[in-house]
DNA sequence: ACTAAAATTAATCAATTGTATAACAGTGTG
DNA sequence: CACACTGTTATACAATTGATTAATTTTAGT
């Protein structure tokens, strides 16, 4: 009988491996049904490899959440980043990308909401979403900043905050609801919800978000406002 | 050795009682650390009973599961009930509800997140969360559409459902994040802050829902309102 | 009070869990 | 090309898991 051939791999490779494993497996069977077993598996490799990568289970999974929260928050960030534009442009890039693939995804979301159960009752946990919740609502701060001053809306650090806030709830909650989605309605309808939405919490005129440079305006939305002519 | 003395108790109770025993484990120990024994421990029950009244421990989470988006609903609806009084102020009181306790609670998030991470690939899981979430933005709609007609506002089936999708996504968003809360912000804000947001996001005028009757502005404080003096 | 039905306990089962350890094999270094 | 290093496999182990069954106790009906 021989033995499985195998390969050797370089710390980082192995390690992204088995805690992409670990997502999988958490994903797929919950964190009840991801046994050392079934991940390493899914990784291809035997269960002593956990104890050599991580301390223990569940340090790697602890290892996986924040795996995954970085790989969210960045993908957030780069879609603002890509949108190069007006202020109004980059807010609304980015508040697209939070409802369209790849980051509005079933899979990612199922994850995100499970490991969020755990939150509460391990610190390890915790402050992993402390970290990156305090960076997404730290993003939303600065692409609305300029959005406000540029229209002349009433301003303040606290109202900024304020705004990033109910911003940020509601980016998560469509997210959530709209990936998950019960089939009560479709999914598409979610980006031009969301930037009509918006324009209506920043009090900014209509179609501000919807058609901010060039025409790709989809929604109903009857534009009543002139107010069209801020200086740059 | 004598046995254990225990109690008949009526089929209702008991399985009520396993039921939140159950909700109890998740909520402390997440799916994975609710095992029989811990739950039917907290019951203060043997763990034969579980077959009894239910066919398998699933068959109890699922229960339990269901048990527990019942209880969400009709505390919410119930708080809009409870809030007699114009369209504006029964919005109101329903939105505040959400976001301070008995709602807005800590262990009570953690189970909802950790049951809605099983939704994707559990279908039982999935049909209780959609009946849940239809409920939910019934409730909503029913509470926006004389809102909206007493203010005149551009009213249609489709506008109020919209409206309802995006104020349930805010409504989910800030009562988790609020939750869970990680200390970036006081939870005690919220209240306000969402009366202020569902205003802009319905277009009513400024002050329609945090100052529906009588000025509850800036307390924070659920009033207890004895007397209903209707200002026109 | 007696009895029968049913609720509950207590004990047992095979399967699975996470961890630990020794043996092996691939890799680079001299 | 032999060597040592360590990534990796394979196996073992005690603990825990969910499920099952028989024995026992409570309760209701008469």
């Amino acid at each position: 009988m021989s033995r499985k051939t195998f390969q050797r791999l370089s710390l980082d490779v192995r390690r992204r491996s088995l805690m992409e494993a670990t997502l999988t497996c958490v994903a797929r069977h919950g964190l009840h049904g991801a046994s050392v077993r079934r991940i390493t598996e899914e990784a291809g490799v035997t269960v002593g490899l956990v104890r050599h990568y991580f301390g223990s289970k569940d340090d790697m999974i602890r290892n996986a959440y924040a795996y995954l929260v970085g790989q969210l928050t960045a993908q957030a960030s780069e879609s603002a980043r890509a949108a190069e534009g007006t202020p109004e442009a980059q807010l609304a890039s980015f508040l697209r990308a939070n409802l369209t693939r790849p980051n509005m995804d079933e899979e990612t979301v199922s994850l995100w909401a499970t490991f969020i159960g755990r939150v509460r009752h391990d610190p390890g946990f915790a402050e992993i979403h402390r970290d990156g919740y305090r960076e997404f609502l730290s993003v939303l701060e600065t692409l609305i900043e300029p959005v406000l001053i540029h229209h002349g809306c009433p301003y303040s650090v606290a109202i900024c905050r304020n705004h990033a806030i109910a911003l940020n709830g509601l980016i998560d909650g469509l997210w959530m609801e709209g990936a998950i989605n019960s089939g009560l309605y479709a999914q598409d309808i979610l980006p031009d919800l969301i930037t009509g939405a918006a324009e209506r919490l920043l009090e900014l005129p209509a179609g501000a978000l919807s058609a901010p440079d060039i025409a790709l305006q989809s929604t109903g939305h009857p534009i009543n406002r002139e107010q069209q002519s801020k200086p740059s």
